[in-house]
Order: C-alpha cells, then structure tokens, then sequence
DNA sequence: CATAAAACCTACAAACTAAATAGGGTAATA
DNA sequence: TATTACCCTATTTAGTTTGTAGGTTTTATG
C-alpha cells in the first residue's frame, strides 16, 4: 500500500501543477486546501526539492513551484523517492537493490524470475504515467500506454 | 515489499510441496530447515491451515502436508493471505476494499484508473503463477504466460 | 536598516505495525 | 497412559510511519 507521505506528495503535486500560474504558492496553502498537517507537507516538500522535482523561493512571497512540466514527472519517481522500493524483493529492485539473505543464488531462483516479472508489468505502468495523468479533467486526455 | 511472514510461507509450502512424499511433516523439521523460528512458524502454517491450504495431523507421527496439489496454490492468494493487499490503494483493492478518505469520486479519480492498471498488471502474475513454479528445477518448467 | 514572512533544518514524540516469544491447552496415537 | 505435537492467547520487542516543536536563514519591503 501506497503510505500517507506519497498520497500526500500527490495532491501537493497535483495542486502545484494546476496552480502553476500562481508562480511559489506557500506549504500553508496547500496544506489547508489538501488538509495536511503543514509541517508534515513541509518535509514532504523539502525532499520533493532535493530530488529536483520542485524549486522554492524563501522570505515574503515564497513558496514552492514546479521546475519540471507535469508530463516530465513520473508516478514511478515520486513513489520511489516518497515510498521506496516498488519490487517486492530486494534482490529485484533496480533502485534500491541488495541481496537477499535467504537467496542462495538468484540466477537460478525462481522466486526472482517471478518477481521480476511482476516489477516490470508495474514499471510498465507508473514509468509511463505523469502527473500530467492526474490531473487531467477528463478521461479522454489520458494516455493509454496498453 | 513482502514480509517476513509472506517469505517463510512460501519457504515452507515449497519444502512442503518438495516433500510430498513423506506425508506429516514436522514444523521442527521446516523450521530447522528453513530456518525460520519455531513459533513463528507455527502461527503462519496455522493460517495457512485455516485458510485450506495445508492439512495437519496430530499426535506422534504428526506434521503439517499439502492439501492441493502445488499447480493449484497461487502465489496471489498466499501474499493476499499473508501480506495482506495486493493494490496500492484500499479503493481498487479487490480482497480489502475500503473507500478512500481523501477521494471524492472514485469514478473520476484518476489516480484510481492508473492505480487499477498496476494492480491487474500485477495480479496478471501472480494470479497465474502457482507453488508449482517456485518449486519447478529448471527454468524450462516455468510457464510462461505473457 | 528594521521587520515580518516564509522556507529550511534538527530533533524528538506518539502511534502503529511487524516480528518474535512465552506458556499453556487440547487432541491424537503408539 | 504417557508422549508427541498441534492449537490458541497474550505479551514483548523492534522498527517504521506519522506528526510535532522550536529555532535558523533568507528575502521582500517600508
């Protein structure tokens, strides 16, 4: 299950790319709109900027602004920045891999094989859908990949 | 990720399904075998009782054996049974659906539609792939369905 | 320059979940 | 009838997630 944090850092997300004529909007508008606690959002804002999803203007008139289009910014980033690994094993995760202790070997583990397939038919999703994807008004702009 | 609870489920099952022949197996001996703690392991191949899976036998000469053959037993429905959900969100969970707070429609959310295409896409695996394939030799054995 | 407003940073507390342990109860069988 | 091993409940331990607190730095503006 997706955590709060990465719901959270969607309807951040999707507020700052229907509001990007607004130039930085402030955390306290966001988090009131999205009711999120707006310290909680604060940290959640802050590693959206260190990944370089966002950007932010400190002092009166601040706030935070996208620095990427929408179409530019993956589901499968965000998840993988906000709720980790999206492989449901370790020794299958492209971004966070490490063997695993159990496995003796993985080139012949079919318990690998399988998993692999399922992060992939996954990716095939969340590489291919943006923000762009949430916030379109109606179903007919979506992009269907499959 | 997948639990501890889910891994040794499908450690012991594979034991389980490789030693058909011997009929009762102890949990001792899957335990020892796998590895796995003796008490631990006996809450999950309970589960896995109640939930048909496994048979048991009591008294001396008593164990824990297979009651379907091991092309029956799917991996979605150990992970469902023992990791829980197998969707992202409660709202297109198809075994633990819950309305989401923070959703007002989920007919128009988008986020919904993508995250109903991640869960079939994974169900499309694990759905289709049995304890028969975790125990299979070699790769030839594997079922390739897509 | 002074001030207010806003992001930034560090640390910690509370709540929840997963993992493991303990100890006994109950049923089957040699 | 004693042994063996499943069955059940409760508790502890550890780890993660979620949320809170307070201070620091930067910047626009009067």
């Amino acid at each position: 299950m997706l955590s709060k944090k990465t719901k959270y850092a969607f309807h951040a997300l999707s507020y700052l790319a229907e509001n990007q004529e607004k130039g930085a909007v402030l955390i306290q508008e966001i988090a009131f709109s999205k009711n999120i606690s707006h310290k909680f959002l604060e940290n959640i804002l802050l590693e959206l900027k260190k990944a370089g999803i966002l950007g932010s203007k400190k002092g009166k008139g601040g706030g935070y602004y996208l620095i990427k289009k929408p179409e530019e910014i993956t589901l499968a980033k965000i998840i993988r920045l906000l709720n980790g690994p999206i492989a449901w094993l370790p020794c299958v995760s492209l971004n966070y891999y490490e063997k695993c202790s159990d496995c003796p070997d993985e080139a012949t583990c079919n318990m690998h094989l399988i998993m692999c397939q399922v992060r992939d038919q996954t990716l095939a999703v969340v590489e291919n859908k943006t923000l762009a994807d949430l916030t379109a008004k109606n179903t007919d702009k979506q992009t269907f990949k499959y």
